[in-house]
DNA sequence: CGTCAAACTTAGTATGCTCCGC
DNA sequence: GCGGAGCATACTAAGTTTGACG
């Protein structure tokens, strides 16, 4: 805080005599710092505008299909056929995943068959009625060449690549934005192909189509310059609605979901949602007790509706559980807390020694497995005993409860209140609290970074956030194992040399004195070498299935390992890559040493 | 009140790139 | 220089929340 008010001061001062848009790049970083500050410290115009000024360019468009040279065929039940643009454009698309585990499965391939029929030729489809007797092999091979060609690209190729690429980044990945210019997150629209859901996806392998201009919306102001259209297309429509944040949008086929084209995560705009998300959660700290007091209380109550909503309330508290909308099925099953079913968990008056034990076993977001084995109150065990009375396994555990009543009990709790803050309060401050049971003082900087990564794994396991086991995980592990076996016989030799050097200086002269010194020095560094190495083992076999990513970027209030770094000496760079410091500019910019919470 | 969809955040994976040991 | 592991980034699917509508 202390820091703030200083810059904030300092800042006033500077900006009172600058143009802000026309100072130099030092001023510019601290006039960015005043102009966040202030406007957070402001009570912001509560008149849902989020912009007065917006100009971009517009999005841009996949490249346009290439046909495949005359040389690549396709064959349907043995025989040699040509097939129209679109039908080949489609079939390509299947091609490609010929050797994903996708195209095993019936349900993608019934959806691409479908679909793609829909683009063929009515002669096409006279024919083309059995996808078993399609052989797209010789396009398969051909698309792994081009992507082979890709690879080996030269050096002036690959140069000349990037440099095209970031001319179009350059003239469309900015936008000016109430007189700065910020990045866009998406500006490119996504390319046509097949829809690849997660899990069991009803509509995995359906053909995702072509974006075209007349699909579009794009949204700017009024006076800005208003972005053109391709040559001889035109948008859809042209809005001027400063009351949201997206510069374009458009319509996906698949699930009709809208898709929207906005700013990157360095932007203000986003920095400051992030910032006031982070806030929410320190309010939260400071109500927490008198809510879990509320919902416990709530175990009792009469009414069957408040007794689920308050178990729930417990669950997403203590597990970090998601709210759990209902979702229609065209779409993966998948569920949060208050769309459980009976079948989702398991109750076990006593396991493994423990009592009350309740087993989660369900799909969460993304069909990741959530499964726990959690002892709770006895209360709670008796409620779940009576929530689950006669009813079937694919019947909601909580029947009286919805992710909006909750989300409507929550606001009254505190204002600003809803499910998800409190994945984001327990995430930070079970950081917080692990930061300072895990790092030591008068460790090394590498100690200390692990330290750092056990914490930010203990929120990613809380959170559930998981990810596939790296390829050739175990032999990586083999090296690594003997690279440090190789390094302890390093220090082995090293330790001997120097025992020989010592005896050879106690006697000796002064070169030989010199030489003991090299060798010490070099014992040194081998068993700081040695060191890192084992360290490396140990974060690398503690993480394979557990991805840290997730949390750091959206769980993580930034100003706890901003202050973490300033209060033990470790370079920011060790903790956020470029794009994280990016995105929490506006922490690393305001952090003082202390903690949040 | 329930339903729907708009708008925005959160999520894992595919791909590209870098850096390290050889 | 070379190859490959692992990191960064791009991509886009899948959530949450809210508010309009009937």
């Amino acid at each position: 805080m202390f820091f703030r008010n200083v810059s904030i001061k300092v800042l006033v001062e500077i900006k009172s005599f600058c143009n802000i848009t026309h100072v130099n790049t030092i001023l510019q970083k601290q006039t960015r710092r005043y102009k966040f500050s202030c406007l957070w410290e402001e009570e912001k115009k509560d008149d849902g505008t989020k912009w007065k000024f917006l100009e971009h360019k517009g999005p841009v468009f996949a490249p346009d299909y290439e046909p495949l040279p005359e040389n690549v065929k396709f064959y349907y039940d043995g025989k040699e056929m040509r097939l129209s643009q679109d039908a080949e454009e489609v079939a390509g698309f299947y091609a490609r995943m010929l050797d994903h585990e996708y195209t095993t499965k019936s349900t993608f391939n019934n959806n691409f068959f479908n679909d793609w029929r829909k683009v063929m030729t009515q002669e096409e489809t006279k024919i083309i009625k059995d996808l078993s007797k399609c052989n797209f092999k010789e396009m398969h091979a051909y698309f792994q060449s081009v992507s082979e060609k890709n690879r080996n690209r030269t050096k002036e190729e690959k140069a000349a690549l990037k440099a095209k690429n970031e001319e179009i980044q350059k003239e469309y990945g900015f936008c000016i934005i109430d007189g700065h210019k910020e990045k866009i997150g998406n500006f490119r629209i996504e390319p046509p192909g097949l829809f690849r859901g997660r899990g069991e996806h009803p509509k995995m392998g359906m053909l995702k189509r072509r974006v075209m201009p007349e699909d579009v919306l794009i949204n700017c102001s009024k006076d800005s310059n208003i972005p053109k259209p391709p040559p001889g297309h035109k948008w859809k429509e042209v809005k001027h609605d400063n009351t949201v944040t997206w510069l374009a949008s458009w319509t996906e086929n698949v699930q009709g979901q809208a898709k929207y084209v906005m700013l990157n995560p360095s932007s203000k705009l986003k920095g400051e949602k992030d910032w006031q998300k982070y806030e929410t959660a320190r309010k939260l700290h400071k109500c927490i007790d008198v809510i879990r007091e509320n919902y416990k209380t709530d175990w009792k109550a009469k009414e069957m509706r408040v007794r689920q909503r308050a178990v729930a309330l417990y669950f997403i508290d203590k597990l970090a559980l998601r709210a759990g909308n209902e979702k229609d099925d065209d779409q993966a099953d998948t569920v949060g807390c208050c769309s459980l079913r009976i079948e989702h968990i398991a109750l076990h008056k006593e396991k493994d020694g423990k009592e009350y034990v309740v087993v989660f076993d369900f799909l969460g977001k993304d069909s990741i497995r959530y499964y726990n084995e959690v002892p709770v109150e006895k209360r709670v065990f008796k409620n779940l005993e009576l929530f689950m009375e006669n009813k079937k396994d694919s019947d909601d555990l909580f029947d009286r409860l919805n992710t909006q009543t909750l989300n409507e009990h929550l606001k009254d709790l505190m204002p600003g209140l809803t499910a998800k803050v409190f994945r984001t309060y327990n995430a930070s401050i079970t950081l917080q609290r692990q930061l300072d049971e895990l790092t030591d003082a008068s460790a090394s900087i590498p100690e200390k970074i692990l330290a750092y990564n056990r914490a930010n794994r203990a929120v990613a396991v809380l959170c559930n956030h998981q990810r596939a086991v790296p390829k050739g995980h175990s032999k990586s592990m083999e090296a690594l194992k003997e690279k440090i076996q190789a390094k302890r016989d390093q220090v082995d030799e090293a330790e001997e040399d120097l025992r020989e050097a010592t005896k050879a200086a106690k006697r000796g002269s002064v070169k030989e004195k010199l030489a003991c010194d090299k060798k010490k020095k070099a014992l040194e560094r081998l068993r700081e070498q040695l060191k890192k190495l084992e360290l490396q083992e140990t974060d690398r076999d503690e993480n394979k299935t557990i991805a840290l990513g997730t949390s750091k970027l959206n769980y993580l209030d930034p100003r706890i390992s901003v202050a973490w770094c300033k209060k033990h000496g470790v370079p920011i760079e060790k903790i956020y890559n470029k794009t994280q410091r990016d995105k929490f500019r506006w922490a690393i910019d305001m952090a003082g040493p202390e903690y949040i919470f």
